[in-house]
This record gives C-alpha cells, structure tokens and sequence, in this order.
DNA sequence: TCGAGCATGTAACCCGTTACATGATTAC
DNA sequence: GTAATCATGTAACGGGTTACATGCTCGA
C-alpha cells in the first residue's frame, strides 16, 4: 500500500525558521517554542539542544558563545546561507498532513473500560492543561503590534478553537460527574 | 530541566483498545483507525503490522490464519489475557498531553518567506483534507446508534472544531487570494 | 490494461524521548 | 532551605516512517 503519512515536519524545520528571524540561544528557542507554538509544536530541550548541535556540525547555523556575569554562559545561533537553503527546501516540500495524538480523546473513547471518577478526574486535567494553552495564545497575541497577517490567523484560530474546547469540557464535566 | 512531554500514547495502546472490543485484521485496524480517529490519532500500515508482530511475540495478542476464495489470506488478532493487562496498564498511566505537528499553521506562520500563490495553494489543500476529515466523522457518528456518550462527544466536539476551520480557513483563503 | 481494493510483511534509518549530569543566582 | 530561572549537554533506547516486496480480483 506504500502510504505515506508524512516525511514530517521536523524540530530542524521550524528552529531554522525561527533563526531566520534573528540569531538566538537554545534556551530561548524553546520559549519560542511555547509562546508561539504552544498549540501545534511541542519540542523539548532534549529535541532543541541535539538539533542545534547537528546543524552547527551540518553548517547550517554557527555557534558565538556569549560569556555572562551572574550566568551561565550561553551559545547563541546564527543560520548561514546553508542553512537558508535547507529551510526553503522545507517550504517547497509538500504540505505534510497535520499529525495528532490525543490521549485524552483515546481515553475518551475507551470511557467503557474505567470509572467515571477516573473520567472525570482527566477532564479536569484537560481544563486546566487547554486554560493554559488558552492564556498563552492571548499573551502571545498581544506580544507585539507586528504580527503578520499568517500569524494572527493561526493564534485567533487556536484560540477559538480552545475557547470552543474548553467549553465542551465543562460540559463533559456536567454529564460524567452526574452519570457516576 | 528534565521535561516529559510524555513517553506518550502509542500505536500499540491503541490497538489494544480496538482488539479489546473484538479480534480484528491489520486491514481491519487501519480501516477502524481511518473512521474512528481521523482526527486524533493517524497510523499507517508501517506501524500497525510491525506492532502486531512485536504484540504476537509478547503474548498480548493471538493470530489466527483465515484462507479466503479470491482474496489474500489474513491473519485475525484477538486479545489474550496478558494484553489486556498491558491496556489497563495504559488506562492506569498518567493521563499525557496532545501532541501535535501541524505543517498548515508553521508554514502559515513562514508566510513571509513564500508568495501567495504558495500560500493560497496550501490553503486549498488543507480544505480539501478538512473536508474529508468532517466526512468521515459524520459518517462515523451515523454508522451506529450504539456509540456510547464518552464516544459522541469525541466526534461531536471533532466535527464543531473542524466546522470553525474550515470556515476559518475560507475567509483566510478570500483575504490572502486579494493581497496577491 | 490500469487502478483500486484486499492483504501482509521487513530492513534500514532517523527522530525524538528519557534519564542522567552540572551549577550559579535570585526570590520566597 | 528550597524552588524557580537561567543555561547546556549526552548516551541509550525505542517507536515510527520509508522504501521495498508480493499478488490476486474486479470493474471501468
């Protein structure tokens, strides 16, 4: 059947992306990360740092550590021409389909093989994870006056998507807690 | 830091789940997989069969060969005892979050870097796909009156999120086919 | 005759996760 | 005193993808 999901997005892909703005650490990086993309990238330091390591030693990016009082010294990144390269080379690669893993829909579905304090107690933690998300959407959207017209559209979206789950939550709360 | 993003939801939990129910085909399970969670967890065949393999191995599963008349034989999976102790073992684990790579929201967000002709391009496709999303989930919802509620509302909340983006996704597609 | 549907499999590779490891400063 | 923030890294492992491989039937 040969089928294919998607050679994927990869961290590289969007890291490159974000030091095609302007030069930046691994710590930094992954504040990006969770400000920007908190709703359709999740990457850790344990993906970031590799990452950054590999394309330092594939030239895509240079290494200048940065000395600090009071600090630990840091490596802030800077992307070459290379490293431009490969970054367009992803944006003129198919668009890959999104790729989802839900465990609290999973869980959702197979409702019939636990108790519905167990269902109820998830629910509650799905709240509070999807308020989370929520806040930093409506942060990230405030940042700055100079985002573009791509970006809003993804934060407005991810926020009412969010606002439309969480409110299905609460319903869901209503109706489990009720029904045990 | 030593973050966890999680040691995640699994493919093999998720068959377990599906084999909890009744015995089932590699075929079959990728069919299940397509209708019931298109929009919360996607498998191809490159991960359901190597994982039924690895799960007869370890006992979690048997096979049973069935030769068919003008049709390959297939090998029908049930559930054993230790299988199922592996799937409460997932029910047990503390509940992870969603993990998600959208491809559509990165590149919108790199829209600086591409035309709108690119830009309006992937947006179609991104309908096209919705579109087919929303199907399945409402030809899921119809195939049977014995869902029960924890299963409606994953398909019901599945079917109003992916309705606000597609809706989203046309007023985008007005806005930036103008500032071509 | 060509594609779609039915049906399964494996080897190589790669990406990402987990766990481990270090260490200073600041605020409560 | 202890948690949080700043700051980086690596080894081992595992899950999943891709590419490759096979082959029959039915309908257009």
């Amino acid at each position: 059947m040969t089928e294919k999901v998607g050679e994927g997005l990869k961290g590289q892909d969007v890291i490159l992306g974000l030091l095609m703005e302007k030069a930046r650490t691994g710590y930094e990086i992954k504040q990006e990360f969770e400000s920007l993309f908190p709703d359709f990238f999740v990457a850790t330091f344990g993906t970031i740092y590799p990452t950054l390591n590999k394309m330092e030693k594939e030239k895509y990016i240079t290494k200048e550590v940065i000395h600090q009082e009071g600090k630990p010294s840091k490596n802030v990144y800077a992307i070459t021409e290379k490293g431009k390269e490969v970054f367009y080379d992803y944006l003129k690669s198919p668009l890959e389909q999104k790729m989802i893993r839900f465990d609290f829909f999973m869980r959702l579905y197979f409702n019939q093989y636990i108790t519905s304090e167990e269902l109820v107690k998830w629910i509650d933690q799905e709240i509070e994870q999807t308020k989370i998300t929520l806040q930093r959407l409506e942060e990230t959207i405030q940042r700055s006056d100079q985002w573009n017209e791509g970006q809003l559209f993804c934060w407005e979206l991810g926020i009412k998507i969010n606002r439309i789950f969480l409110e299905s939550l609460k319903e869901a709360r209503e109706k489990f807690s009720h029904s045990s």
